[in-house]
DNA sequence: GCAAGTAGTGAACACTGGTTCATTCCTTGA
DNA sequence: TCAAGGAATGAACCAGTGTTCACTACTTGC
């Protein structure tokens, strides 16, 4: 009556070589995006650069905004942790604000396309939600090294809140914002970084 | 062989009318993009707000982005030259400054929607071609005040494009980008315009 | 080898929304 | 009143894309 018949199980082989699947998935998303940005960056697009079907993709993420959120979450992680180790260094607030803008505006000049795609670019609704998650990340972060500059007295009176997300704008609009059409402009780095450590009060 | 009759000539009050259809087509899209911002407001939508059909939309625009530019940029000006006026009167920068910060934020505050759909919400290319025009004045308005302090001493040295855009982006993402999700808070205002001031190095 | 069941496929579907155009309605000058 | 021609209409069209699904190919345990 219960056949006992299990005749398909899933094996380790198999489930290997699904992850490494979905992970060729996920890698030509994120290079299509850093190179030509969310717009005409479309499933068949994807699925033709992973060398997939277009609906092998969906056997692995249940629609479109479901594989560029994690695209989105990835890249941008990424980028967070880079500038929040360069602004855990040692240091004055004021040397580790600088060095936290500096890595930034480096960053996003190596990589203009995929700065300007993870910053700015629009996007639809579902990545624009991971992109909120990722802005208060910026904005935290920022926020920190001004709560501490306030704590050691090294800045003025201030809302922490309102100075990082004052900060984080100017450096997207400096950057990245003009990146998008012409090319890179490095000496906008030290003027950025100055501007930044004035608007903090951390000139001195 | 020749008939002069030429029955059909189009009159002053015929003029009249079609500029009212489209003025009404125009504030019915500008009406629309404030309450509900460019997503979900097609040329259905716009067509049925002016109380025309959506093909007579095509007898007064030869696109949609060729309306929504027309509407952008109507509205984007009345913000530029209300700012512009704050800015130009008479007074040391930081005064000039502080009221340019207020105006840009009073309104801002006033019409988060339109703020958020002028400045940061996602829009078409033929749009933001617009934009990327709008953004620029915004920029040159407050390059212009940076390069007045320099000139009279009241600045220290910077580049005053860098400067400027990286203002416009502080203010941009401290007032318009929170208010897209969450209410206003009119309390950033004076935070904001420190902000600037110090990032400026107008503080004294 | 075989039955059971999953992974993979890609052409077809569905939906959205901008755009068109044959038709109707008006306006004009005689 | 009438012919001529522009203005207005809105249903139909079309293009682009995300998504589905009937089908094939493969893997597994016996």
């Amino acid at each position: 009556m219960f056949t006992t018949c299990v005749a398909y199980r899933r094996t380790a082989a198999v489930q290997e070589r699904l992850d490494a699947t979905r992970t060729r998935i996920v890698a030509a998303a994120h290079d299509l995006v850093a190179r030509h940005g969310y717009a005409g960056c479309s499933i068949a697009l994807v699925a033709e650069a992973a060398e997939v079907a277009t609906g092998s993709v969906y056997r692995h993420f249940p629609d479109k905004g479901a594989l560029f959120a994690e695209v989105f979450r990835t890249s941008t992680q990424r980028e967070v942790d880079a500038v929040a180790a360069a602004a855990a260094e040692p240091g004055s607030v004021a040397a580790r604000l600088s060095r936290a803008v500096e890595t930034f505006a480096h960053r996003a000049l190596a990589s203009p396309r995929l700065a300007y795609a993870l910053i700015a670019e629009p996007v639809d609704p579902g990545v624009e939600a991971e992109r909120l998650t990722y802005r208060a990340a910026w904005t935290d972060l920022f926020a920190g090294l001004v709560a501490d500059g306030l704590a050691s007295g090294e800045l003025p009176p201030q809302d922490p809140a309102v100075s990082a997300a004052a900060a984080v704008g100017a450096m997207a609009q400096a950057l990245v914002v003009p990146l998008h059409h012409g090319g890179a402009e490095p000496h906008v780095v030290p003027e950025l970084t100055a501007f930044i450590t004035r608007s903090l009060g951390a000139s001195s």
